[in-house]
DNA sequence: GGCGTTGAGTGGTCTGACCACTAATCTACT
DNA sequence: AGTAGATTAGTGGTCAGACCACTCAACGCC
């Protein structure tokens, strides 16, 4: 009978992590201790401290800079979805799964955002639409940004910028910069009928491409 | 004038890894080389591999036993969820995101599913109110767990899993079983407004607890 | 005051050494 | 002959130590 729990030396050096930087109220862009100064603390090997730390930069939890430290980076996690892309989304309901959910959050992103956008945001839009050149590959991403900004819901962004890097990865998208300029009228008209449907018309088209 | 490309070992060997298991057609449950036979053959030191390897376990890529070896495993990223929520969710200043988006989720978890419960689901949910006992703290999990499940929205329903596990650690829930008796009742009935209307009252109940 | 030098500190990497564990093989006893 | 037990090769887990390349600030020279 053996216990299963035996935890390995870096899985606890991780949660020892998120604990210092918790108690230490640290933010992104603060500096983490060394790894040697870890290793020593945490009465670890440099080794272990290290397969965390890698670990954690996978992630997108943390920066290195050679030379000077490590750091707290606000959460890019691009190495770890090009990794996990290639894996994760072989199967083709993966996919249909994350384009559902993508479109599910951006439509009720647009519908929170409605009721909040300012004179001001609506001019931001609109620039961000006057300056839309055909071939500029992030106007969804920039445009949708803006939304989710107003909305206020950090964690709903983030979990939306998680899918929209991934379907980034399998998916080239060709705008139609009109169904933009319509929504973003639906969004001043407070029509959430047309906002759906804008919405929904937004993945037509991209699957038809 | 520096190149800021030049690619640490890692993830060198993360490239090839990935290539490797494309090439030979590995699939979950298949073992990789052993970490020495890696190191060797990438022309790489033990714990450049190491660290690789270790970070793929935590992206749940792969699964490693002691004394036998390192396998492919069925994607189960249990510890990324888990290392990365606790930073996401920290992070963003969340309780109240973390809140607004459960239920946002929820609900249209629940639009997705009236238009795909069968008779069997009905009477599934409606057991699981049957046996319902009060102090039961898993009852809403269990019962959007149905709801998930009919939806076939697998990514959805793991996010919105995360999330619940997140909430349930601080904030212990107080039911009104009535509440998800109208619920089903509006599902059958296609009624969208009610289901939004009670979906928020289930949280409105919540809130006051 | 300004500018190069230098040294301490940091991450990046490799090597070699143990340990703990697993599974297959071999051995010896019944 | 069959089986229980011991042996051993191979694996992941961990550590210590050694370099390297790089950054930055302190120092000292002009």
């Amino acid at each position: 009978m053996t216990m299963p729990s035996k935890s390995k030396v870096y899985e606890e050096v991780l949660k020892e992590l998120r604990r210092f930087i918790e108690e230490q109220g640290l933010s992104p862009g603060d500096k983490l201790p060394s790894e040697r100064e870890l290793a020593e603390r945490l009465n670890a090997g440099r080794s272990s401290v290290r397969e965390a730390l890698r670990a954690m930069e996978l992630l997108g939890l943390i920066e290195t800079r050679r030379g000077e430290g490590t750091f707290l980076s606000s959460y890019q996690p691009y190495h770890m979805v090009e990794i996990l892309s290639a894996f994760i989304l072989q199967e083709a309901k993966t996919k249909e799964n994350l384009k559902a959910t993508k479109q599910l959050i951006e439509k009720e992103a647009l519908k929170i955002a409605k009721n909040h956008l300012t004179d001001y945001d609506y001019q931001v839009l609109q620039s961000k639409i006057d300056q839309f050149e055909p071939g500029t590959e992030t106007f969804h991403y920039e445009f949708f940004s803006i939304i989710f900004e107003v909305g206020e819901n950090q964690l709903l962004m983030k979990i939306w910028r998680l899918m929209e890097e991934f379907s980034r990865t399998f998916h080239k998208p060709a705008y139609d910069i009109n169904l933009y300029i319509r929504l973003v009228q639906a969004l001043s008209d407070q029509d959430n009928i047309q906002i759906e449907t804008l919405s929904n018309q937004l993945y037509q088209e991209k699957l038809s491409k």
